[in-house]
RNA sequence: GGCAUUGUGGCCGAGUGGCUAGGCAGAGCUCUGCAAAAGCUUGUACAGCGGUUCGAAUCCGCUCGAUGCCU
């Protein structure tokens, strides 16, 4: 029996995962599948850089603009989806590419997330209310009664994540900890081979302000007005949107805006190489790849 | 040429004799369902030289550089 394989191109945004990840899956006559949290709404187009047409076109892509922002989604949603269309691609294709700038969205399809009930949202939502009305004391309190065990670990300043394990806590009854004890599942039916694309800092800063001013040519700013009454939404807490609302708000002017927009793109693409960084299975490539040395290196890697 | 104002870390900016603001940018980091999110860490810099003083970014002198006004 043949072992399966799975090519997951990562690498910080605007570096040209879309474009390797394109060339790798054509040359194995496959398909792509997308971790990318942002790419998945089909009403953020432009600031999100979603493939072209003619790419679209071109290899068949999965998890590209297949939801709405008004619904909400969720990693542990995605890890259920993309394991189910997995296991459909593997029934026709020995390899399959995954293409996605999202660390955590990646690394719930390669070594998988404890699994964890379903959470009502009004808990959440009450725990958002808490916060803003109380202070992020009272989640901490909170925290340290129900799981005094992570209230140990977590990082107490951080919002998001005590309201995730108080939310566990209180729909469960059972402390947030205690669901992490459980026996991961790392054992995926397929081999993963990650292959990450990088360059200086500096060429990453480039690159990512000349995207920003193809995304502006290209009309962002008439996607952030047609979106701007849903600003408030999850999904348009995004990098692109949230500045250009605040252009159009009045905050800033519109070059303000798009310095925002460069800046933070550039912090983000920070933080993806810090997560990155510390993986130790990446097979790095530079930005000016040769295809077939990268295609060779992919191949060293392949089992079956 | 004369007079005046001024010179603080990459940038902005407080600080008028001792206890070495702050912000931004940058860098580093954390990460189990909001992740393009959220959070954490991180700079002894006071234009140069000399002087006064126990002690100077803070006072004095000179040099250099800005800026403004005058002829």
């Amino acid at each position: 029996m043949t072992k399966k394989n799975l090519i997951s191109v990562v690498g910080p945004t605007a570096i040209g995962k879309t474009a390797l990840a394109i060339k790798i899956a054509d040359h194995y006559g496959t398909e792509i599948i997308s971790a990318d949290s942002r790419q998945f709404f089909k009403e953020m187009r432009i600031g999100t850089a979603v493939p072209s047409q003619e790419e679209l076109a071109s290899v068949p892509h999965h998890f590209i603009q297949n939801k709405s922002i008004f619904e909400s989604y969720s990693v542990g949603d995605f890890e259920k989806e993309a394991l189910a269309k997995l296991e459909l691609l593997f029934k026709h294709k020995d390899v399959v590419v995954m293409v996605g700038g999202s660390g955590l969205y990646v690394d719930a399809i390669t070594h998988g997330l404890d699994h964890f009930p379903k959470i009502p949202p009004e808990i959440r939502q009450n725990l958002n209310e808490t916060l803003s009305n109380k202070g992020i004391a009272s989640l901490q309190e909170q925290l340290k009664a129900l799981d005094p065990e992570y209230h140990n670990k977590v990082d107490l300043n951080n919002p998001h994540r005590l309201i995730r394990a108080l939310e566990v806590c209180l729909g469960t009854g059972a402390p947030f900890s205690s669901f992490l004890k459980q026996p991961k599942t790392t054992k995926r039916p397929f081999h993963t081979i990650t292959l990450g694309i990088s360059a200086a800092r500096e060429i990453i800063y480039d690159r990512i302000n000349s995207r920003v001013d193809l995304m502006m040519d290209e009309g962002l700013l008439q996607e952030a007005r047609a979106l701007e009454k849903h600003k408030d939404l999850n999904a348009l807490q995004t990098v692109g949107y949230k500045e250009l609302f605040q252009y159009l708000n009045g905050d800033f002017d519109l070059e303000t805006a798009i310095g925002e927009i460069k800046k933070n793109t550039r912090r983000f693409a920070k933080r993806q190489l810090t997560w990155l960084r510390k993986k130790e299975d990446i097979i790095w490539v530079d930005y000016k790849y040769d295809l077939a040395k990268t295609l060779s290196k992919v191949e060293q890697n392949i089992t079956g």
